[in-house]
RNA sequence: GGGCCGCUAGCUCAGGUGGUAGAGCAGCUGACUCUUAAUCAGCGGGUCCGGGGUUCGAAUCCCUGGCGGCCCA
């Protein structure tokens, strides 16, 4: 008990009263025969003589919302998880003791209502109480019905007196699971395989970035969180799925902003004879076929913008993004030293330590990616940056991969994908000597992927979208803590 | 980790230059049988985030800690 709030009280000395009356104030006897929706969806065109006419009754459950007591009468609005029904009730039709009953009811409590359907003066469609039951109830106050609760540090820590009180993020959160079940659908109808992948893994690989570590201890084996799903989906590529996917949570032991939590979920999915290119292809498809769900249209807010999703998107190379947005000149982007020059001039404090791949990828995440609003797919990734991506066919510099940014934030990475074991060892080796040097979201050499891969992986290309800022940009959430129902906070 | 901002009643918020804390909603009591942010009359409700300091006196000024937000790393 963390207060001795004097509405809690009153609350507490109602629930001690029914204790006392024996009736009880936490019941399950009730079965709702409509929802507040079937109610409206089926009777809400139908005038007061048409209503008077219906023979049935409607047993309607949910929680007080509002209540409205006039003496002799009340009107009270029931929420269930399909919208409000106003009720009213009568003294003089439910008697005075179970009047007095309804008339001690409190805004927040659970109850179950049965009676007609009429329409008041005002028109509004209503349920006329023949029987108005307390099934659960409500001990502590809700908040404030028209500023709803807005304190955001009391919304993630109670989500669920945020969502009680704040329509908009139910629907949030509805479009959250409309979305992922329109992915499934959208992969399936292409064949897509669904799997499920360890999140316990002995090496923490697929993607640069420090994991969270447990311990079994049965095994008495140290096991990390997985970063990504990548070397496991691969190897069933190896197997002969030619198409999976995997949708679920990663983990990554890093900062928290608006658009990092350390728990997220993430899409990733893996096709044989394809390519980067292919992959573009689909992503466009996806986002298009997701945006005319959602929201009816391929121009969609984005905070201060608005997106355009027609097809194509734009293409663009690091190097050109640098060049365009960042107003450095090609000539100066060639070496270490040149980019250094060029950071320095723009203002970045970079780690001396960088190459040439790291400092250009630093410089494009400072000052272009902010910058794509409209949807853009970067490529010409460095082969440093990308240990487990093709090498270019004509640039071996280079790595057949892109990136996707919407509304200046990154929402998928995708690349054709590296089947040469020889070159995927001397790559982990390099990761494995970066990790070494102090890089702790290098990875290490994950000998069991490499023996995969000399049994032959076909020819492939793979995608990870992260699921939570795509659920951003769909619902236009500015923070990554509005799409997660309940983000990590300190304790 | 750094910078800036915030934390006051259950909720939403006010509280120039330091003088012992207010409103609306919610609650309680009363009136009211078609209201819908119901209305009317009355009443109660506070660890002003915690700790320390300055001062005759601190929600207010200073220091320190906590939690949160935004930005940066």
């Amino acid at each position: 008990m963390d207060e001795v709030n004097e509405q809690v009280a009153a609350r507490r000395d109602k629930v001690a009263q029914l204790k006392s009356d024996g009736l009880p104030a936490y019941r399950n006897d009730f079965r709702p025969s409509h929802t507040a929706r079937d109610i409206r969806d089926r009777h809400g065109n139908l005038a007061q003589p048409e209503l008077e006419a219906l023979p049935e009754e409607f047993a309607l459950g949910g929680r007080i919302r509002a209540l409205r007591p006039h003496g002799k009468a009340a009107f009270f609005e029931v929420e269930d998880g399909t919208g409000r029904l106003q009720v009213y009730a009568r003294r003089d039709g439910l008697g005075d003791e179970a009047y007095e009953r309804v008339r001690s009811l409190d805004v927040g409590d659970i109850v179950g209502v049965c009676g007609r359907l009429f329409r008041t003066r005002t028109d509004e469609l209503t349920i006329q109480a023949r029987e108005v039951t307390l099934l659960t109830k409500c001990i502590r106050p809700l908040p404030e019905k028209w500023h709803g609760l807005k304190d955001v540090e009391t919304r993630y820590r109670q989500r669920y007196v945020d969502l009680m009180v704040n329509p908009e993020v139910r629907e949030v959160f509805r479009n959250r699971s409309r979305v992922i079940g329109l992915v499934r659908d959208f992969l399936e109808q292409r064949g897509f395989l669904e799997v499920e992948t360890p999140m316990m893994q002995p090496m923490a690989g697929g993607a640069a970035a420090k994991p969270f570590v447990t311990h079994h201890n049965a095994l008495d084996l140290d096991l990390y969180l997985r970063v990504a799903p990548e070397l496991f989906l691969k190897r069933l590529l190896v197997g002969g799925f030619d198409r999976v996917f995997e949708l679920n949570r990663n983990f990554r032991n890093e900062g928290i902003s608006t658009r990092h939590n350390p728990e997220f979920t993430m899409l990733e999915f893996y096709q044989a004879y394809a390519d980067y290119e292919d992959m573009m292809e689909l992503t466009e498809e996806l986002f298009v076929t997701l945006a005319e769900e959602i929201h009816g249209s391929l121009r969609i807010p984005c905070g201060e913008h608005e997106v355009n999703l027609e097809r194509p998107w734009q293409r663009l190379s690091l190097t050109q993004g640098v060049v365009r947005h960042a107003g450095a000149e090609e000539s100066e982007l060639a070496t270490p030293e040149d980019l250094r020059k060029v950071a320095g001039k723009l203002g970045l404090d970079l780690d001396p330590r960088l190459g040439q791949g790291k400092l250009l990828v630093e410089i494009f995440e400072h000052l272009v990616e902010p910058r794509l609003i409209q949807p853009t797919f970067v490529t010409g990734y460095p082969l440093e940056v990308s240990p487990l991506a093709r090498r270019n066919d004509s640039n071996p510099a280079l790595v057949d991969r892109f990136e996707l940014f919407i509304g200046g934030r990154e929402l998928a990475n995708a690349f054709s994908e590296l089947n040469d074991p020889d070159d995927q060892r001397r790559r982990f080796e390099e990761q494995a000597a970066a990790r070494r040097a102090g890089d702790d979201t290098a990875c290490e050499v994950d000998e069991d992927y490499v023996r995969a891969l000399e049994y032959a992986m076909p020819p492939a290309a793979g995608e990870g979208i992260g699921i939570d800022r795509l659920i951003m940009l769909l619902t236009d959430s500015p923070s990554i803590r509005d799409v997660i129902l309940f983000p990590l906070l300190r304790t």
